[in-house]
DNA sequence: AGCCCTCTCTGACAAAAGTCAGAAAAATTG
DNA sequence: CAATTTTTCTGACTTTTGTCAGAGAGGGCT
């Protein structure tokens, strides 16, 4: 332990994140053995979990997992002599190699994957009400995984989008005096929100979607900027502009030469960041019920 | 991943759990590595570190970090012939041994330490406002620690003692509408919390003192419960109450029969807290100016 | 003292993880 | 098309980690 003085023991923000590291790192004991539950060794598991994940590419398991060739080569041929894995040559470049789980791998993985739910429920049932931990983890997770959050397009209908649109419209329900409902508000049609009319993104963080935004293309001349969230546990971390760059950039790729939007002031925070990013406000130009203020850009 | 509805993307709490676990074991490879940062293998690494924390006995060292004793033994030779440790007999008991770093190995833990320093202090570099971050660390850090949470007695002019009172009395201020000065309340000396006269009791969580509660010894037939706080990333969790409990017991083995305290309707989760721990509302029975409730207990 | 227990150390292994160099196959480049 | 690069695979290691059984010294109890 590094020497603190007295006020630098709650304080100081090094020794706090030390500590959380060394909390984590001897509870990683109970979180993380799943990978040794099932009797085989940690490398070996690794590789099954990384494939089972949905890393095919062996350059990328590799690289992910930071193994040298020969090593891998030799889990790889292990797994495949277990009957758990398929490895074969990428039909695009056949020096790379591509490996896939057997109907048996995809079984043993799902086994892991059991163990894995069960060691993380067996430690959440030792909190009586687990919520403000579970804010915590979120908080952390997304704060330790900024740099590798992804922004993916998909449809409006795929379940990572759903799940941020219901959020966000509870979340507005809650933010409006008036409440919200989706019905009385132009609720865009799938298609509008997709290419090559318009575009939907969702940033996903390891594996959790923690931020939306829809561009829906119009025949007035502009497309509009729709349903842009982002989770409470991402907040001040610039996601909602990271967001709002990506779009802009599809939108241009889309042809687009023209961004509106509208807001309200009860997100004070959406409104400040249309501001500091370029932003200009203008006059009402729909008549939906909720929105009292106008943006546009031009790109 | 485990095959999650849309609606449990962001909300269920085993997918979060596991998302969090993701997120740290991968973050870890950047902050753990600070024990291969100095080309010896990770046994030595952690024995080294152990002993510098503190740890001498070396059937402790095992037990803390899982070591056959056969690998015990080779990894303190090996350290032995670096010249970073020696090695006796306890005089206690010789068939115990105790290990301390020699100077050599004092630098080298050092050494160790400023690399553990210096990643943590990269990893907040990242957030411009970590405030947010640290508060969930903590919290998680404190959920999952909560069993290993000890409760020493020290001396309450100590450190981790003094640390815990500031955070006590600057809550105070904020919490009461008036204000809170020490130097106005009855500040006990040092001594009527101390044997045998009373208690000071601490909660340490991974090195980080998290809840205190005083015991007061008076020459009035009873003794006083004061200063009881528990930081805010341990509340709701029994943290209170152990302390409470704890406490009763060291009052019991100091012959002390009767129990009183003071508290104010500022604090409704402790006066909660009491009421559900057995204590009986009485009459005012000090001039103190800030609390408006009092309780007794019989032991 | 005798007996049983605890703790460390050693030797003898075994398993797991990691390293390195070179061969073979496929892709890319000039 | 030849030269170069990328990727995987293999063999031949080394290092690290973990296991087991037994020896030896010390402690506690009757």
């Amino acid at each position: 332990m590094s020497n603190t003085s007295s006020s630098d023991l709650l304080n100081n923000a090094v020794a706090r994140t030390r500590r959380f590291h060394r909390a984590v790192t001897t509870e990683a004991g109970v979180l993380d053995d799943s990978f040794l539950g099932r009797g085989r060794p940690l490398g070996p598991a690794r590789v099954l979990n990384a494939i089972g994940h949905g890393r095919r590419d062996v350059t990328e398991i590799r690289g992910y997992l930071g193994l040298d060739s020969g090593l891998m080569s030799r889990l790889l041929r292990g797994l495949e002599d277990e009957g758990l894995v398929t490895v074969s040559p990428d039909p695009q470049d056949a020096r790379r190699r591509l490996a896939a789980l057997t109907t048996k791998g995809a079984e043993e993985f799902a086994a892991y994957d059991a163990l894995s739910d069960d060691q993380a429920a067996r430690i959440l049932a030792r909190y009586p009400r687990p919520e403000t931990l579970l804010a915590a983890m979120d908080i952390v997770a997304t704060a330790l995984g900024i740099e590798r959050t992804e922004i993916i397009e998909t449809d409006p209908r795929d379940p990572r989008a759903v799940a941020c649109l219901s959020a966000y419209y509870e979340e507005l329900g809650q933010r409006l005096k008036t409440g919200f409902d989706v019905s009385l508000s132009a609720d865009p049609e799938a298609t509008a929100m997709m290419s090559p009319r318009g575009a939907f993104l969702v940033a996903i963080s390891d594996g959790m979607p923690i931020g939306c935004v829809g561009l829906k293309g119009t025949d007035k001349g502009y497309a509009e900027v729709k349903r842009l969230w982002t989770a409470p546990s991402a907040r001040g971390m610039g996601l909602a502009k990271r967001l709002m760059a990506v779009l802009e950039d599809r939108a241009r790729d889309l042809g687009i030469g023209l961004l509106r939007l509208d807001s309200n002031s009860a997100l004070p925070e959406a409104i400040a960041m249309y501001r500091s990013a370029g932003w200009t406000e203008i006059d009402r130009f729909n008549d939906d019920p909720y929105p009292d203020h106008f943006f546009e850009k031009a790109l």
